[in-house]
RNA sequence: GGGCGGUUAGCUCAGCUGGUUAGAGCACUUGCUCGACAAGCAAGGGGUCGUUGGUUCGAAUCCAAUACUGCCCACCA
């Protein structure tokens, strides 16, 4: 135990501190232990290039929570942390470096040159980002940190691609993929972004072969794609073009033949109806094309300028020779017309490059029995998503799956374990080096490219834990138990686990997936750089303390929906941090020598203490249950309503006088229930807030190990005060009732006053009982019961609650008007109600069909308003009559 | 074109399997220099729960339709 704590909470003082002793004490170290459960949750590993972010944030926290909270229920729970190499971004970053640093391009430097630059450009930055993740508090098995680059993952990398490959599930194949020509590579369907945008048709004239002064009318949005047509598409069943099928056109310009060929793909409603074909740049007219024979013709460069194809336009950008052609076409008489038309764009998702749809030979996986794996696992519950509607978009992208392109154009990233034996040609995919090719030849090259970074990250979840080793923390950790993650990465991701588990490991990489949502500004615009709205997690978490930051993002949070970043949400974070440590500043502050012991409390417990314990009892039940199913929101705002009103508010009011007063023992016994609350509370709040829990609980006697270690409370069935709650709740109305008179009388002083109380029965008992409550928290100097003696005085301030009247006699003080209005207000309030409940239990088939309990609560509430009103509108009488 | 959300107090949002006086934070009003806390204390005001219809003894909660709004998917030449 330390000293007392500073007067304010600063978590500037300790967070960093209280980080350190975690970490030296190995408190996130998780290693296999035959006696313990494991749980398990591997971190989704930011990409060495980022920052800080508040989506991390939100991801971290929401991890973290679970983390700690499975690891005090007892669980041996590891949170694997790394990060991830991030192709074509990391690639992109080293690039420029070197072209301002050097001046020169990557080609310039060479491949081993640049990753040899790239791996330098890892080493000095690429922990910047596990640094940042520190600060938010986060309790992962820093040791076991992995990386999808290292020795490790590598290696699984290469034995996942050559199982694959061996199974016959990867191919290599000229096919129509999506090419981004900033990026200068090609890229996965997922990684496509469409957008709708405005754009226009252009009808172009292709006169018929045979008779030139007839012509077809073709539709585009992409007419410099004409350069790689071969083939014209009309609908079999149109009337319009029937004779001309096996008939050609003469493309414009180019001046080359089409055939025109029958086949279902144009739709006879849209456009002429007769459709141009680019096989190998439109991924329809490819296999149109395939079906028709038709030529692939490329008419374009990787850095989307056209090539030779495009005759006079021969390097020319894209949009350059669009712009010349529509003006050719146009002169020349070709040109029909143009339509005004909103159509859908794909943009590459990295740099927002429009792509080029291109055939192209590029690796691929074929997905279709990989995708019916994984879509049994979500059928048949193997695979849980919360919340459930995400397995519905989950279900849907399998269902429309198509091949996976995996291989890149880059440098930077896993290369492709294919060697092409230089002497024949042979293609030999292999774990090594291959040492003699069939035709005998030695001689071999690699693959240049490399693999889609998400090749790797699916492999994550059990790659970190050993694969394709059979390690023991695999046997012991696998199948994690939760993976969190955003929405927008459910297809580039979670997807690629789960049909990579499936097929190596055999299992699903967790059980549950916990999807949330984004982290909006204030206004509920996405957080982007180009906005340049986004907080800087640092910058809240120098001001407001990763605490505030944490509980800020977890009570704003409901699965899966977005959270708005607002300050106000964050100042009353803050704000309730600082209620916490001024509690705890307070139960420290009045400890004095050595605490009793439980036995010695629990004989002495005052009414107070019961109901206290009761509720913490009731609270730890409930929030343990939100946290069961993942509604962390609501089990940290109910952390908070316990904390701030029923503790501080209500408890230690009551308590004070006992802490002010000569009993010693009474004294200890509050002082004994106070710790031993405030501990059950820091236990709740410790996923939510660790730092300043595990600061406040340093100072706490008697205590020698971490709360991070302690362990979670469990409900207690043996305490159950009910009567002391009914009393407390009772006294609790009483005094509010008081202290409502006191306010809304203007001419009340503020010293003490008596009271005049008329109470039967238990409610009697309970006043009597616990007078000393309302004198203190009420301020009230003596309470007289109201009978034949003691008569209640006409001139006084009055109020009901429950069936206890209570008067504040006040002679000549009397704001009657004031009271008059009370009174009035509250008949009102009442007859509303009791003519609620009076229709609803003259309602025969409520009598009848409801539960005996529901109309036997309403036959208790028609008492007791009847009860109430009575009393009140005797008193109005009183009033209007002094009034007069 | 298909799918999924949201619509509750001035603002941002909670309200799980139908029964509470419909809640919180911020904002607002009034009063507090009383020995944890003004990042606070006490007492208040403010909502026909988007609209319509249905199921039910009973609907913010379940069903259907509708309006507005957001997002995702899709090969609309």
């Amino acid at each position: 135990m330390e000293k007392n704590l500073p007067k304010t909470y600063n978590p500037k003082e300790f967070e960093e501190k209280i980080y350190r002793m975690w970490e030296e004490n190995h408190c996130f170290k998780a290693e296999v232990d035959s006696d313990k459960k494991p749980f398990t949750i591997v971190m989704p590993p930011p990409n060495i290039t980022g920052q800080l972010h508040m989506g991390h944030a939100l991801d971290q926290t929401l991890q973290d929570v679970l983390t700690r909270w499975k690891r005090m229920q007892g669980f041996n729970a590891l949170w694997l942390p790394g990060s991830d190499h991030a192709s074509i971004a990391t690639e992109v970053k080293v690039a420029d470096k070197i072209r301002t640093e050097e001046g020169k391009t990557k080609e310039e430097i060479g491949r081993e040159e640049f990753l040899k630059r790239a791996w330098e450009w890892k080493k000095n930055y690429g922990g910047r980002i596990t640094d940042q993740i520190r600060k938010l508090g986060n309790s992962c098995d820093w040791e076991r940190e992995r990386f999808t680059m290292d020795e490790g993952c590598s290696k699984a990398v290469t034995e996942f691609f050559v199982r694959l490959y061996e199974k016959g599930l990867i191919y290599k194949g000229n096919r129509l993929i999506n090419w981004c020509p900033s990026c200068a590579t090609s890229i996965s369907d997922a990684e496509v972004e469409h957008e709708d945008k405005k754009g226009k048709y252009y009808y172009i004239k292709y006169p018929l072969a045979e008779n030139p002064e007839e012509h077809l009318s073709i539709a585009t949005t992409r007419p410099e794609t004409m350069f790689g047509d071969s083939g014209v598409a009309v609908h079999p069943d149109d009337e319009r073009y029937r004779h001309l099928v096996g008939k050609k056109v003469i493309l414009p310009i180019a001046n080359r033949e089409l055939e025109i060929v029958a086949d279902e793909y144009p739709d006879m409603e849209k456009g002429t109806g007769a459709v141009k074909i680019t096989p190998a740049h439109d991924p329809n007219d490819f296999l149109v094309g395939e079906r028709h024979g038709l030529e692939q013709i490329i008419c374009m460069n990787e850095d989307a300028t056209m090539n030779k194809n495009a005759g006079k336009y021969n390097g020319l950008d894209r949009y350059e020779c669009r712009k010349l052609l529509l003006k050719e076409l146009e002169e020349k008489g070709y040109l029909i017309k143009v339509e005004e038309t909103a159509h859908s764009v794909g943009a590459c998702y990295r740099c927002n490059t429009v792509i080029e749809p291109m055939l192209s030979e590029q690796w691929f996986v074929k997905m279709e029995e990989l995708a019916e794996a994984a879509i049994e696992v979500a059928k048949d519950g193997r695979l849980m998503h919360v919340p459930d509607r995400f397995e519905k978009i989950y279900l849907h992208w399998l269902e429309n799956i198509k091949d996976w392109c995996i291989s890149r154009q880059l440098w930077w990233g896993h290369r492709i374990p294919a060697y092409y034996c230089q002497d024949c040609g042979e293609v030999i995919v292999s774990r090594e080096f291959p040492q003699k090719c069939k035709c005998g030849g030695k001689d071999f090259k690699q693959d240049e490219d490399v693999l889609d970074t998400w090749f790797s990250s699916g492999l994550w979840p059990f790659s970190t834990l050993g694969w394709p080793e059979k390690t023991k923390d695999l046997e012991y950790f696998y199948p994690t138990d939760v993976l969190v993650t955003g929405y927008d990465i459910i297809f580039f991701w979670v997807v690629r686990m789960v049909f990579s588990a499936l097929e190596v490991m055999d299992e699903v990489p967790f059980k549950y997936v916990y999807v949330h949502g984004l982290v909006r500004d204030a206004q509920g615009r996405k957080m982007s750089k180009s906005l340049g709205n986004g907080v800087d997690p640092l910058e809240i978490i120098d001001q407001f303390g990763a605490d505030a930051l944490r509980f800020m993002l977890m009570t704003g949070i409901t699965p899966g929906n977005d959270i708005r970043f607002k300050t106000d949400k964050l100042e009353a974070s803050r704000n309730f941090a600082n209620k916490l440590w001024n509690a705890s500043r307070f139960v420290l502050m009045n400890i004095e020598g050595s605490l009793i012991s439980g036995e010695e409390a629990k004989i002495a417990y005052k009414d107070e203490d019961k109901w206290i314990l009761s509720r913490i009892n009731t609270i730890t039940e409930e929030v343990t249950a939100n946290m069961d199913k993942f509604e962390l929101g609501m089990a940290a705002q109910k952390t908070y309503d316990f904390i701030w009103n029923e503790y501080c508010d209500w408890y230690i009011e009551m308590v004070k006088s006992r802490l002010y007063g000569d009993d010693k023992n009474d004294k200890d016994v509050a002082i004994f229930v106070l710790i031993k609350v405030l501990k059950d509370m820091l236990k709740l709040l410790h996923p939510f807030m660790p730092f300043i829990t595990e600061e406040i609980w340093r100072h706490l006697p008697e205590e020698s190990s971490m709360l991070i270690k302690a362990s979670w409370p469990k409900y207690d069935k043996g305490i159950s005060f009910a009567a002391e709650v009914e009393k407390i709740e009772l006294m609790m109305e009483v005094i509010r009732g008081i202290r409502n008179i006191r306010a809304e009388a203007e001419t009340l002083p503020s010293k003490k006053l008596k009271a005049v109380i008329s109470a039967e029965g238990k409610a009697y008992e309970y006043i009597s009982s616990g007078e000393r409550y309302i004198k203190s928290l009420a301020n009230i100097s003596e309470i007289i019961f109201a009978d034949e003696k003691n008569q209640v005085p006409d001139d006084s301030m009055s109020a009901v609650v429950k069936s206890v009247e209570i008067y504040i006699p006040l002679d000549e003080l009397i704001d009657f008007k004031a009271e008059l209005e009370r009174l009035e207000k509250e008949e009102e309030r009442l007859k509303k109600e009791l003519e609620r409940v009076e229709i609803k239990l003259s309602n025969e088939s409520f009598i009848s069909k409801a539960p005996e309990k529901v109309v036997d609560s309403e036959k208790e509430k028609k008492k007791k308003y009847q009860d109430m009103l009575q009393k009140v509108s005797e008193r109005l009488k009183i009033v209007r009559k002094k009034i007069g």
